[in-house]
DNA sequence: TTCAACATAATTGTATACATTAAAGACCGA
DNA sequence: TCGGTCTTTAATGTATACAATTATGTTGAA
């Protein structure tokens, strides 16, 4: 992507993930160029983008509107994401170097430490460390299906936006499972590493789903 | 897509699949223009929805290049098919209606006769059919998440490729497993469909693996 | 001869004007 | 008042001109 259109990219994602553009809505590109200070073409670029990834749906002749995920969607993302996730770490076994591992097992502390600390929860440390820890896992699986298939299933917004609210026993847990990944990692147990994903994706569907219908529940009262 | 975008893409789309324009080829606006009769943009806007279907890819003020895929890459696509489709054969069978079985016996029926018949292979009548077929399996799924996966997986350029190489007696083994997933369908048995379709595409995966390297060796022949 | 720097050409990136299509609303008739 | 058709309007789709960037080829000196 270039300089416009990657622009123009980050201003509509941001302000899709912030609510602004609520699911559903329709972007229109005249009111995306004045938002972006670009043209219409790279507004279109980044569009197209943003539909690839996900975050918007187009329909011929009428525009973009923002993606709406139902209840059963969700469902389906994390099954798919458990499948393949814990495939990544069963792979990711044979081929994963000692360094990677270290990498890991340094990511796997420094959430750690963050989380021994006193004061507010830093959940953007937390989620950048965690996007790096199953990178390298990815990484080490030397498979451009595997990477090209959960890149596209699990960008999608919905992480993102419900991230923050996780507690800090939850953020724990999680830790708790990469402190696991690793320990399967370093002796090469493939299976085990496996068995650990699985439980630490399907973990991260029950906090989703409970925090996501708590949130609907919030606001179906207001 | 609209009318001129379709166009560049299925002119395009062709052209890679014919061959004509090689793997590593660097696909330069101006001549796709002139190969399409439409404008740059919407030969663009082709261009960035076949980078999305892993026909080429895209790098910045490069432009855009002919995919080329590995063996490994062609192996990882086939062990991630096995997996998926076996999912939706298996997720098929809780809400497939009965009518949707009908439609499934009734392709592979069809698929039979032509099989049946003396004379050429109508391998473009087979590649319809069997597209159709998997689609009336997603379908069955109701999952949005596995369609986009698979949507992903399983039209890259590979398969349509070196169908066309396929022998009356392997396109004969391939309906065969059609039956019988028909006919574990038919009873409901999720688990017997999904382990059909995994042998299913793991025979997929050797037939084109076969074909595959025996091309490679004649092009090196040459 | 080789390397580097510069000038040139070719290609992609961006902006904008024009064409086409779909949505919105007014008008007319029943 | 309801329904439908026509007009209007606003959006997307397309074409093209211009800007910025990258690749290429030439010239010069070491």
């Amino acid at each position: 992507m270039s300089k416009a259109t990657e622009k123009a990219y980050s201003l509509i994602r941001e302000n899709i993930l912030s609510g602004t553009f609520a699911p559903g809505a329709h972007l229109k590109e005249g009111e995306l160029v004045d938002l972006c200070g670009v043209s219409r073409t790279p507004v279109r670029d980044a569009l197209r983008q943003l539909a690839t990834d996900r975050y918007v749906v187009t329909r011929r002749n009428q525009g973009v509107f923002v993606n709406e995920w139902t209840v059963d969607d969700i469902k389906d993302i994390f099954e798919l994401r458990a499948i393949l996730e814990s495939m990544v770490a069963e792979r990711a076994a044979v081929h994963i170097t000692d360094e990677q591992v270290q990498e890991l097992s340094e990511i796997q502390q420094a959430i750690q430490a963050m989380l021994d600390e006193n004061g507010p929860l830093k959940v953007d440390f937390f989620l950048e460390q965690n996007k790096r820890f199953h990178a390298i896992l990815l990484e080490a699986t030397r498979s451009r299906a595997l990477a090209d298939s959960l890149s596209q299933i699990v960008q999608p917004p919905l992480i993102a936006q419900t991230a923050r609210q996780y507690s800090r026993q939850e953020l724990q847990n999680s830790n708790d499972h990469h402190r696991d990944i690793v320990a399967a990692l370093e002796v090469r147990d493939g299976a085990l590493a496996a068995s650990v994903m699985k439980i630490h994706i399907i973990s991260a569907q029950r906090k989703f789903m409970n925090s996501y219908t708590a949130h609907d529940t919030a606001e179906a009262a207001e």
